[in-house]
DNA sequence: TAAATCCTGTCA
DNA sequence: TGACAGGATTTA
């Protein structure tokens, strides 16, 4: 599932290739995964992709912007000119576009076209004035960023305001933005803490070691390009890694890489949860 | 704070 | 064939 290193990765490729080009038209072919007046892009240039958290944010010379977010299963997939090596995008490993879950096709100058995909429709694309952004619900009420604004003392003070439970804790876009299930779980492991503790039953140092894991594991992810257990591509349709190295996440039933112990898994928040029950405590 | 919602491929 | 997964929002 896409979380800040699959974002980012995207929003890299996107920064890479499609910065330059004009929109000449859109097709629609789910008009439900589409907000916003599609007139308001056509002819404009994009000047730039920028990220928060799992959001992206494509901007437009006109000073209109497209905002998606890919929740579990979307995809932007760039084809056409790799401007800056000028060579062509492989064919194999883009697979053939547009396909079943191809709901919105953006094609533009130069032969290029960026597919919005979609499997399970969860997530969403919206046209909106550039410094209208910050007024749609998600990212509206985003909260730091992991990696970025994210300092020590704020993590910290938001876990002591709270008892609920760490782990969806670390989840929550609204106190701090970026992390998900593969990486919250992952980052857990590394700080030996079990997901259920109470947020502020952690000691300050916990929370500091907690703090180092979740960067650790986060820089990971991008170093391997996201991870790809789910539908997660980059924006020419190519794989990540992380799922090679996952620490915890998917690994239910599997021995431990520190202790043997068979890693279990539960369900909190809803959410599948992972963590080896003799080293999180 | 917990559960329902959206949706479809995958798996038992 | 039915249960299940899951981010963020909405509802109870």
């Amino acid at each position: 599932m896409p979380e800040l290193p699959e974002v980012e990765s995207i929003r890299i490729g996107l920064q890479t290739y499609l910065v330059g080009h004009t929109i000449q038209n859109v097709t629609v072919r789910m008009p439900k995964m589409l907000s916003g007046d599609v007139t308001h892009i056509i002819e404009s240039t994009v000047t730039g992709v920028r990220r928060f958290g799992k959001g992206l944010v494509i901007d437009l010379s006109n000073n209109f912007s497209i905002a998606v977010h890919v929740k579990m299963t979307g995809q932007l997939i760039y084809t056409g000119p790799k401007v800056p090596r000028g060579t062509q995008v492989s064919k194999e490993k883009v697979g053939k576009l547009p396909k079943k879950a191809t709901h919105l096709i953006f094609h533009l100058d130069h032969d290029a076209v960026l597919y919005y995909n979609d499997q399970r429709q969860f997530g969403w694309v919206k046209i909106v004035e550039t410094e209208k952004v910050f007024e749609l619900p998600f990212f509206k009420d985003l909260g730091p960023e992991a990696l970025k604004d994210l300092t020590f003392e704020t993590f910290a003070k938001i876990l002591s305001s709270t008892k609920s439970a760490i782990k969806p804790l670390l989840m929550e876009q609204k106190k701090m933005s970026g992390v998900g299930n593969i990486y919250a779980n992952d980052a857990l492991y590394v700080a030996k803490i079990h997901p259920k503790r109470p947020a502020n039953s952690l000691t300050k140092e916990e929370m500091r070691v907690l703090f180092d894991a979740l960067e650790e594991v986060l820089k990971k992810g991008l170093a391997a390009g996201g991870s790809s257990e789910w539908a997660y591509v980059n924006a020419l349709g190519e794989e990540g890694s992380y799922q090679k190295i996952f620490l915890v996440y998917g690994k239910d039933n599997t021995p431990c890489p520190r202790c043997n112990t068979v890693i279990e898994r539960i369900t909190l928040g809803s959410r599948g949860t992972f963590f080896c029950p003799t080293c999180q405590s």
